[in-house]
RNA sequence: GGGCGGAUUCCCGAGUGGCCAAAGGGGGCAGACUGUAAAUCUGUUAGCUACGCUUUCGAAGGUUCGAAUCCUUCUCCGCCCA
């Protein structure tokens, strides 16, 4: 079974240019492929983490993935999937950006003896120069044409810049420069990107009568039909200052049954045979596969030794005795209590486990904090020096899942 | 450039002088039920030094005892005309 029979099978695919092609290319380790990241932030969060995992996949079967940082195209902001406009970057929060998701991707992807690429559009997006451009590539865009692309249509109802609409000339100068650099014939992406990748076949085809392919892959959505990896935090951040490796593996560990499966297939490296022996799982064994997956990922993005941390935590915390080695955990010294103690409402507030005080209180009136594991319903509880004593900490249970440990140094 | 319409709390969306911290829905959180799932039911959902006080209806001013609601200017957005 070739690289891309197994993507086929773990429902990556979803459209392609010319299936008979890519499957050749990409069995045979011959696609120069990229995949553009759009710096945004300053960590890549789980939606690029299919990404970063495909160009594994692929690189593992011999091909070498471009991985193209859109420091260039950032300034822009694709318009594809979103129905408002973006907030514009500064420069320097690009580069910042830029630099963050460089340092991530190098742990999954092998950049050495030139492996493998990692490039700026910057580098030649910047410099172009504008009536150059037009002439050049401008000509071959018909904007009949590109009008009809799907990502510009919800657009239309909402209104459109022509900032914006230039995206997808951008990322089709890109694959056509990246075709000329470096030979890059393939191109992956997100689903909602289609438009945007053919635009670069369709550039390469015009300017150079050569074939490049695109390819896109499945969006990671849960059954409800949104984007899998955002909580309401937020993201889920694959940079563990910003999204704990407990709370990353508890991610996982919560997803609904119908994802687990879907989840396990995309996501993961376990084989494929072995996933579909899961299928069959029924009610509560779904719960294992649910572990597996979790740890799977908490492995592949924070190593082995978070994962097992995780792992034994969440084992912990979640079947008997909660183990207090491995929970989140907060300091709190004498110079926050007043007359040795602290009222619970605060001490919430002061470790951050509620956003405001009037969240902690509502929490306490309607039974979801437990201290020591003992229910609080007074929201005049008060906590004292006294209640460390013990074992120099507490455990603070927020709702069902949410454990917290809070240390005391006199 | 001209005409018209709009901006409300996390989101959608009511509200056109006091009864408004603002209906309803969605989402979130908590409780019951469970398998750390889903579905369902219940409660809750601006903040605080909390029987009271403070900030909030695009921004800044103004009218009024009193403004999300009325007036002025500004910003942004949509539609129509050029």
């Amino acid at each position: 079974m070739g690289v891309y029979e197994d993507l086929q099978r773990r429902g990556l695919i979803a459209q392609t240019t010319d299936e008979q092609q890519i499957r050749e290319l990409v069995n045979s380790g011959k696609a120069v492929f990229y995949i553009g990241f759009d710096p945004t932030a300053d960590s890549l969060h789980v939606g690029h983490f299919m990404a970063l995992s495909l160009m594994k996949r692929l690189q593992m079967a011999g091909n070498k993935p471009i991985a193209l940082l859109g420091g260039g195209t950032g300034m822009i902001g694709d318009p594809s999937g979103k129905t408002d406009m973006r907030k514009m970057l500064t420069k320097e929060d690009i580069q910042h950006n830029c630099d963050c998701f460089k340092k991530q991707m190098s742990r999954f992807i092998d950049f050495s003896d030139d492996k493998a690429l990692l490039v700026n559009n910057a580098d030649w997006l910047l410099d172009l120069n504008y009536v150059e451009l037009l002439r050049e590539v401008g000509a071959c865009f018909s904007v009949n044409r590109m009008l009809t692309a799907e990502c510009y249509k919800q657009r239309m109802e909402r209104g459109l810049s022509f900032l914006e609409f230039n995206y997808m000339i951008m990322q089709s100068y890109d694959f056509y420069s990246l075709y000329q650099r470096y030979g890059c014939n393939l191109q992956f992406g997100g689903d909602d990107q289609w438009s945007n990748m053919l635009g670069g076949t369709e550039l390469i085809r015009r300017k150079l009568g050569k074939d490049a392919h695109a390819m896109t892959i499945n969006l990671l959505l849960n059954s409800e039909g949104k984007k899998m990896g955002k909580t309401e935090k937020g993201a889920v951040w694959l940079d563990p200052e910003k999204t704990s490796p407990y709370e990353f593996f508890q991610y996982w560990r919560n997803v609904s049954d119908s994802d687990v499966i879907k989840c396990l297939k995309m996501l993961t490296f376990v084989p494929i045979e072995e996933i579909e022996r899961m299928e069959k799982y029924e009610g509560s064994e779904l719960n294992k596969a649910k572990e597996i997956l979790a740890y799977e990922l908490t492995k592949l993005v924070h190593g082995q030794e978070e994962a097992d941390k995780a792992l034994e935590a969440a084992r912990a915390i979640f079947s008997a005795k909660a183990d207090t080695e491995n929970m989140p955990a907060s300091d709190i010294t004498a110079a926050d209590l007043t007359d040795g103690k602290i009222g619970l409402i605060d001490l919430l507030f002061l470790v951050n486990l509620v956003p405001s005080k009037a969240e902690a209180r509502r929490l306490i009136q309607q039974n979801g904090i437990a201290v020591n594991d003992q229910k609080v319903t007074d929201v005049k509880a008060e906590i004292s020096a006294g209640d460390f004593a013990e074992n120099g900490y507490i455990v603070i249970k927020k709702g069902k899942k949410i454990y917290h440990k809070i240390r005391y140094n006199a």
